[in-house]
DNA sequence: TTGTCATATGAACAAATGTTCATATATTGA
DNA sequence: TCAATATATGAACATTTGTTCATATGACAA
């Protein structure tokens, strides 16, 4: 046996499969980055990301601005902190998230501009 | 009735959340952008738009590329079709996907930077 | 035409995801 | 200590999503 799935896959160009593979980013990368995607593929999340971009905000404002319920947003920020994107501070009673990144507006920035386009 | 949604999400600073919410683009903007970085949000589908960065190519490399059935991969380039973020050309039985948009490397370096770091 | 190759597509299915509901935790003030 | 408030969390559930499998389409060569 050669090498695993044998799809009817027509392998035109080998030469040129091996170019571009060595090319590519490791597999873990762009794995990682699928998942950075991911977390700003979701409406919830990036009206959440957006909102910060203008001002810390606490749980109760992100669920009364967004008209969303309290635990979604709080389950959100949970997935907005896990990828490292937010971070929080206590004020008592109160938990304000802001972003924890530059980054992110950049990443924002260049999906908006696609999507404005036109 | 005032208003749906009686959540008991403690509103916290109703001026902060009117000043944030008159910044916020449009909700439908704001859909369209979580709708693109859902595209990217796929493992498959970053490697194919990766593998694209380098040179057009066909179903079939692809599929060998990235040890993905043809099917998938067709799948999944419908999925990008749609999203317009590939284009494609025909040659005889063959045809070649290549991107479709300039922007779509600058989303995608965003991203990447955030996830090289440290 | 007919057969073959490259790609597309629909149905089915399992896995992942986002919200809701109920409840837990943590902090403050009485 | 107790009640009230802000937030977090787990389970359940409905959707969405990505792949597979079988098959259809379209192009070419014989």
């Amino acid at each position: 046996m050669t090498d695993e799935l044998e799809q009817g896959s027509g392998v035109i160009h080998q030469d040129i499969i091996d170019k571009v593979k060595a090319e590519l980013p490791a597999d873990e990368i762009l794995y990682d980055l699928a998942e950075l995607f991911k977390v700003f593929g979701d409406s919830t999340r990036i009206k959440i990301i957006c909102a910060l971009f203008e001002k810390e905000l606490c749980v109760g404002d992100l669920s009364v601005l967004l008209n969303v319920s309290q635990s979604a947003i709080s389950h959100q920020l949970r997935t907005l902190k896990q990828a490292r994107l937010v971070k929080f501070r206590r004020d008592g009673k109160v938990i304000y998230y802001s972003l924890d990144d530059d980054h992110i507006k950049n990443i924002f920035d260049a999906g908006y501009k696609h999507v404005i386009e036109e």
